[in-house]
DNA sequence: CGATTCTTTGAAAACAGTCAATCTGTGTGG
DNA sequence: CCACACAGATTGACTGTTTTCAAAGAATCG
């Protein structure tokens, strides 16, 4: 399972085997099947999770059931709640597995520490932070400023490989609407 | 003008005066009066840009010319389009000053610089970083769980410094709605 | 004071949510 | 292999919310 992940470090920060060693040395490969959590709202997120193989989600519950979507991850993807990580805060926030998955964890402690001592792991984690935030700020201009139908083809375009792959009910929870409203949204989509 | 951020790099990042003196070599303080833009779409965002008074917003404008605020930045705030300024990108979006402000101007050049010479400015950005996609994060929950009255109401809890400062038809643009919803939903909340 | 900007209000139309019923595909156990 | 349960998707009728457009009312500024 480490493979792929090795695959990732040396494609997107060019570690060496020595620096790939020093993260084998703190990596814990976990398998979550389907519909298990990695996270329950009220514990600390404590780990960096990257995923192997499978989907996560990361989701609120609100106070009537409603799940609202905050975050899917695929492959090559890193998944966890920011909030609760940095501040050692319990999460309001779920991550379960929406497909039998495997992922790679690095606690915390660990994840900071890999950064003071690589600076190539540094250097890729500012990266993906970068994008992440750049990721943010279009998704909040998207939820400001599109129509339904607009947010909807938006997201096909934008993740087209996660699209097929997950149900309709979730991509129209993340994108803030009902599912009978993206219903009807497709529908008048094939007429077209 | 440079007294106020100095304040801030004392505070915020714990710098002492020689690490100041590396901070203001590289500062430029600048005034802009209302309604005038620091950044407009097309150019390249290449400054970063702390408030030391007034207030600025980050806006996007439609195709049919409606314009979608991102972000308010007001006294000891940063200011930049970070996709642009991160990749050297023409930037999609607007800066202008909706009061007259005084900003301190770093270059990108000079801001990583700052950076990788002092640690401390390292971390402080780096908190700044996390806690600003924290905050992308609550607002991107907001909304897409949140009634139009609710992402009023936390809007006014979260951010009360800003909300009497600015034009409710601007509240309503950052929240995602008309300026008429926001103006019944106000009128409601008077007769309770 | 007049001009401008901002806010409010009203009425109609468009849009989205809710609830309940139906339809579809998948997989399981008899 | 069939019957059944289950999860997901769709549809219709109804309700509630939001937008749009137009007009009028405040507030602010020179």
């Amino acid at each position: 399972m480490f493979e792929k992940f090795e695959q990732y470090l040396i494609e997107k920060a060019g570690l060496n085997e020595q620096e790939i060693a020093a993260v084998r040395a703190v990596s814990v490969e976990k398998k979550i099947r389907k519909k298990h959590y990695l996270l329950q709202e009220g514990n600390v997120c404590v780990n960096n999770c990257f995923v192997v193989k499978g989907c996560l989600r990361l989701y609120f519950v609100g106070e009537d059931g409603t799940e609202h979507i905050l975050r899917f991850a695929v492959e090559n993807w890193w998944m966890s709640d920011q909030e609760s990580l940095n501040n050692g805060i319990p999460s309001k926030n779920n991550i379960d597995a929406l497909e039998d998955s495997e992922v790679i964890l690095i606690s915390q402690a660990d994840y900071v520490n890999l950064q003071m001592t690589i600076p190539k792991v540094c250097e890729m984690v500012e990266r993906i932070k970068a994008r992440s935030l750049e990721a943010s700020q279009r998704r909040i201009l998207s939820n400001i400023s599109f129509s339904a139908e607009e947010k909807y083809k938006n997201f096909i375009k934008t993740y087209p490989d996660i699209f097929y792959r997950i149900p309709l009910r979730m991509i129209a929870s993340y994108l803030g609407f009902s599912r009978e409203t993206l219903s009807r949204i497709r529908s008048q989509f094939v007429q077209k």
